[in-house]
DNA sequence: CGAGCAGTTGAGAGATGTCAAATACAGTGG
DNA sequence: CCACTGTATTTGACATCTCTCAACTGCTCG
């Protein structure tokens, strides 16, 4: 079952019932992983792609001096390597932060449905380009915004995709990752993101007891975080597809 | 002439004469565009897909406080806005930074490409997921480099993409932009990237004169740098084709 | 109950920002 | 060719942010 997956897609898709039977087959199994599990690793040429159903994973590189850099989080509904199936060797490193669910399909299958389900290959796309997306919404954050509200801006982030694959109430989500995490996702020290945290939990931004965010006003918190989900494309495009119309 | 755009590709790909051909014929024109002239607004709904031919643009976002953050440079042989015509809305604004030459190319032109010419669908994939693996690596930089670290990474980078397009000799290159760009894509402040800038100098890194940058040792600037050039795909794949091999 | 990891706190060091002014440089009009 | 103007670069002083180190607390799980 891809739920996750098919639900994402179908926000901004009308998918055929031809195209969700596709889709319902193309798992070649389905691998249950423990937090801090690699799933890929830099330098692999992986043979299938791996699609999230449930948990926290992320892409991350280690540096030389063996400092971490998370560069993105996959969540239920995200696919890990579709980059490495197509370009071949892998130029960073995935790995689960909590516990997963993570579904297989065989490289091959993916290719099969880009030249012949023209939706799906154009969801595809659509995928790739989204999550692209967000990597420039993080540049912005590293770059220009000040810890906190680049704080503020993932966590707004984070709960819009969850809502999309329904992983997330309308103010508050489960978010299985340590403030370590954090750190390495934000550039900081944990120190200095405790700090951070603390602070948002000071204006009342926030609320995160153990694993478990709430947000007592999430129209406070996108303020403060100028967060604006453009950049995440879930509503159907203003123009048609992209595909020649005929 | 689509020269730097076929050059970038036939690094990777073996294009055959027909895609060369089809290449050729994309241009629906070309504009010459002055510095600081933006090519598309955050917003906008492209109708066309503009090539780079010369000179140096960049992908940036202004925030609600004035400051802007690049997220890209662009370069010749670089697309400006596949993702536009295929998501709909810009989600960011392109701009160049020198004065430019830019090819014009209808978005249904690419439609045909991807869908006539199995190999340049390919590429296109290809070029737009090397695109995200440099920003990957930009929020590595941004999230964990030290400021000199994450500069020299950027020189190192830009001289191996300008060189794959013939812009650049074996140890220098034009970098027709000013510090305050760099400041934006570091995510400095000007002042503090003329320390930097001047740190490197020091150290015999860099030689930065007006707009000509010169490299005295190539290899101490990467090793400074610790840039692995294996995220920018430029050799051929140690895997085939993505396309099904029949 | 104890071990271990995550979270928290305090103090001082280092990196980076801001402000303001001086210098260098490129392009323009006379 | 020169003076003039506006922009880019450079410098200094001081403020702020973030880091490091080290200790302490609290929670979870065996």
């Amino acid at each position: 079952m891809l739920n996750p997956f098919i639900q994402k897609l179908e926000h901004r898709f009308t998918l055929s019932d031809a195209d969700r039977a596709a889709l319902e087959r193309v798992s070649a199994g389905e691998r249950r992983l423990g937090p801090r599990a690699d799933i890929i690793r830099e330098g692999e040429i992986p043979d299938h792609v791996y699609l999230i159903q449930s948990g926290f994973a992320c892409r991350y590189k280690i540096l030389p001096n063996g400092s971490r850099s998370i560069i993105a989080y996959l969540i239920p509904g995200d696919l890990c390597d579709l980059n490495g199936a197509i370009l071949g060797e892998m130029d960073h490193s995935v790995g689960t932060l909590s516990a997963c669910n993570v579904v297989v399909i065989p490289r091959e299958t993916i290719l099969d449905l880009t030249t012949q389900y023209p939706t799906l290959n154009h969801a595809l796309w659509w995928s790739v380009l989204v999550e692209e997306a967000i990597l420039r919404e993080w540049v912005v954050g590293l770059g220009r915004r000040s810890a906190d509200q680049h704080l503020a801006h993932i966590l707004c982030e984070v709960l819009v995709r969850l809502q999309a694959v329904g992983h997330a109430t309308v103010d508050s989500y489960e978010l299985p990752i340590t403030q370590g995490d954090l750190s390495d996702t934000l550039g900081l020290s944990n120190v200095h993101v405790n700090r951070v945290l603390q602070e948002l939990r000071r204006k009342d931004l926030v609320v995160l007891k153990g694993k478990s965010l709430s947000i007592p006003n999430v129209d406070a918190l996108k303020t403060f975080a100028e967060f604006n989900p453009n950049y995440l494309h879930l509503k159907p495009s203003r123009r048609g597809s992209l595909l020649p119309q005929r």
